[in-house]
DNA sequence: GCTATGGTTTCGGCATGCCGAAAACTCGGA
DNA sequence: TCCGAGTTTTCGGCATGCCGAAACCATAGC
């Protein structure tokens, strides 16, 4: 759009979504993304991707060497940083205010999260008390970009015998959601790995068994 | 696109703005709109207004004949009035549970009326007491599309020595809804038309002159 | 009845974002 | 070192919605 003059920051559902993709991905795994798992996530083609990429890269908010991974710059990590605060604490809203149960918020907060106002976001963290994380456990940003983030580690790489309570649980299925749900793993449950391959967890008395991506989706705490 | 199959419900911004755009212009005001006046209306060019227009028809929102105005069908008319119910419905709630001025929340409202879904908003109805008229005083279909009006008349059309209360005070400007609100002219408040040309209104025991299109924008109850 | 004026429509163009197919590249294994 | 499988990029195309300029129409006034 010929309206824009060069160099401002030019956001949009695109850029956003794009960003925090990219943000996430990194958040609970070191490695970063590469256009095809960033086109697969979004659910794009590759070509779509490479092609946007470089936009976003012309506008300063990721940088990416051709053929090579995709990561965010300072820029582009507080525009992540500002899209996943709203979408948690519009999750976390969704739960407490409207009575979703969490496996339900998800979509509705991907696309609230592009078009609720600041003012009204921030009316709804006063509301909310300022929670600094949402209902699967994942760390709310501040405002001004500061992530709280418990010590954690993943299920699957856990040692038989350890014991810890559940502060994530990944949001990534939500057919995983409501399983843990009927399972009793919810957020502060405390468990024990009592094997390792196969995966079994005890959650109160009852000892369960878990797959592959299941052991992926849940973290424990650290100490 | 290609996954449409030909008649089905198309929605979209879009094509959500343009019907309930020719909705309210005829709620109060007969004759129907035509294409520059909806594209003023809608801040684009006619050409583009024409172009949509066809496409609306041809999906049996609207029907155009060449040349002339532009009505909704029994569908259009379904459709604006759902979108209708939501920007009402979404302006109410803003007010209600943010603490917006009713000056303040067109915007959002403008935007939240595309994106919340179905489930959400029928929430905020049922915490808002299924509320029938907005801030302005301007009606909320209800979920099934029924309208419920209260006789009035628009203040220019007052007789002179016409006593009555506000029953709707148009939103179309910011800057108009302020000054209504600082000279005490709210909805319920009780009024008396003192003069016709010019228009000198009596609120409380204040008389205020009023501009054209002041007296455009307020409405009276009718007995 | 004719024409001028103003609203309406047509047309070519542009921007965004997406796609699939084909070309280009990387890197591990022989 | 060379090859090939798997990624990544390029390229031409498409759909949506918008624009301005030019062509078109309706009708009020003469």
């Amino acid at each position: 759009m010929s309206g824009r003059h060069p160099g401002s920051a030019v956001t949009g559902r695109v850029v956003e979504d794009y960003v925090k993709t990219i943000y996430t991905h990194t958040e609970w795994q070191e490695e970063p993304i590469g256009p095809s798992a960033l086109a697969e996530r979004l659910g794009l083609a590759a070509s779509s991707v490479t092609e946007m990429v470089n936009k976003l890269a012309a506008q300063g908010l990721v940088s990416h060497v051709r053929y090579g991974t995709i990561t965010l710059t300072p820029a582009g990590r507080t525009l992540a940083l500002r899209m996943v605060r709203r979408h948690r604490l519009i999750e976390t809203w969704l739960v407490e205010s409207f009575g979703y149960s969490w496996d339900e918020v998800h979509d509705e907060a991907e696309v609230l999260e592009h078009t609720l106002s600041d003012r009204l976001l921030e009316a709804i963290d006063e509301q909310l008390g300022h929670p600094v994380h949402d209902p699967h456990g994942d760390a709310i940003p501040s405002a001004d970009g500061v992530v709280m983030r418990p010590a954690a580690v993943m299920l699957r790489d856990a040692a038989e015998g350890f014991v810890g309570t559940v502060v994530r649980i990944s949001d990534h299925s939500s057919t995983l959601l409501r399983y843990f749900a009927s399972e009793r793993i919810v957020l502060d449950a405390r468990v024990q790995v009592i094997s390792s391959r196969p995966l079994m967890l005890r959650v109160g008395d009852i000892d369960i068994q878990l797959g592959e991506e299941a052991a992926a989706s849940i973290w424990l705490s650290l100490g």
